[in-house]
DNA sequence: GGTATTCCAACTAGGTTGATCGGCAATGTA
DNA sequence: TACATTGCCGATCAACCTAGTTGGAATACC
């Protein structure tokens, strides 16, 4: 989740799922990588990591295989996912202001065109993280980083 | 405040304060507006409205006076004042990732340039609300918005 | 069957948010 | 001076959200 109040707020979810899908497109094609591997690498509690791992499986990020060498992998090629997918996986369903969605938003008076201001924000936002590839985020290219 | 977790969320504080800015902008210049006339205006509860009319007075972007026909009124031309600034000063001392500020992100591993990402897209974020002041929002001229 | 690994729902402690309350301080007017 | 008006300020509160934990169940492979 990403807060606006001046600051810039960013959930650790969504930080750690980041951080997880990165770790799996530094990895072999097609290995799979085993949760508490990731959960190693990055820093961050296992079982928490899984909440946020099967949700990127059931968004359709990553894979995932039970049992004796089982793991996690990308759903496709970490130059085919951007960061703007890997944070829509983990996203809630509250967003915007006090839970009304941005489109929805009506303002009276001298602040009615404030709704075309939060949506220009979050347009500018998304373009910048789905410029980001996770082969990009992996291989530390970010030249194409739309600033 | 702003939130990013795959949704973006803004705080009632944030949209409050930049509404009742635009009401400022929208008064004549110099008038003082009554915290009460501000609150009708944008229903928004006075007594939390006043909380936030007091962050933006120490912040510098409002004037306010005290006893009858007291109010308040920008400190500034509206045409001076940026969506960005009211934002700004409303903040809290939270934001970042985990209550680590953006320039102090360290990652380990694959995830190790991921604050660079972080970091452009709150500058992508602050350039579109940089780009607004308050005398085009009251006005409803968004022509310049960068998206 | 046995083991490794992911899946899933429920739960919890603590923090944040949005809002309210009671009283105080300053300003202008009668 | 007395008084009404308006903003100033700190404390408090309930609802909600966040980050993380727990206890299993299901699946895959040998």
């Amino acid at each position: 989740m990403v807060k606006i109040g001046g600051g810039l707020k960013i959930s650790a979810k969504a930080d750690y799922a980041v951080r997880a899908a990165a770790e799996l497109a530094a990895a072999p094609i097609g290995r799979l990588v085993k949760g508490e591997d990731i959960a190693r690498a990055q820093g961050i509690p296992l079982e928490f990591l899984e909440n946020i791992l099967r949700a990127m499986r059931v968004a359709g990020v990553v894979i995932a295989q039970r049992g004796v060498d089982g793991g996690y992998a990308l759903a496709r090629p970490p130059d085919q996912i951007t960061v703007a997918e890997v944070l829509d996986a983990v996203e809630g369903p509250i967003a915007g202001v006090q839970r009304v969605p941005l489109e929805d938003l009506d303002y009276p008076g001298a602040a009615a065109h404030l709704g075309d201001v939060w949506i220009a924000m979050r347009a500018s936002m998304r373009a910048v993280l789905g410029s980001v590839t996770l082969a990009d985020l992996a291989a530390g290219d970010l030249s194409g980083l739309r600033s």
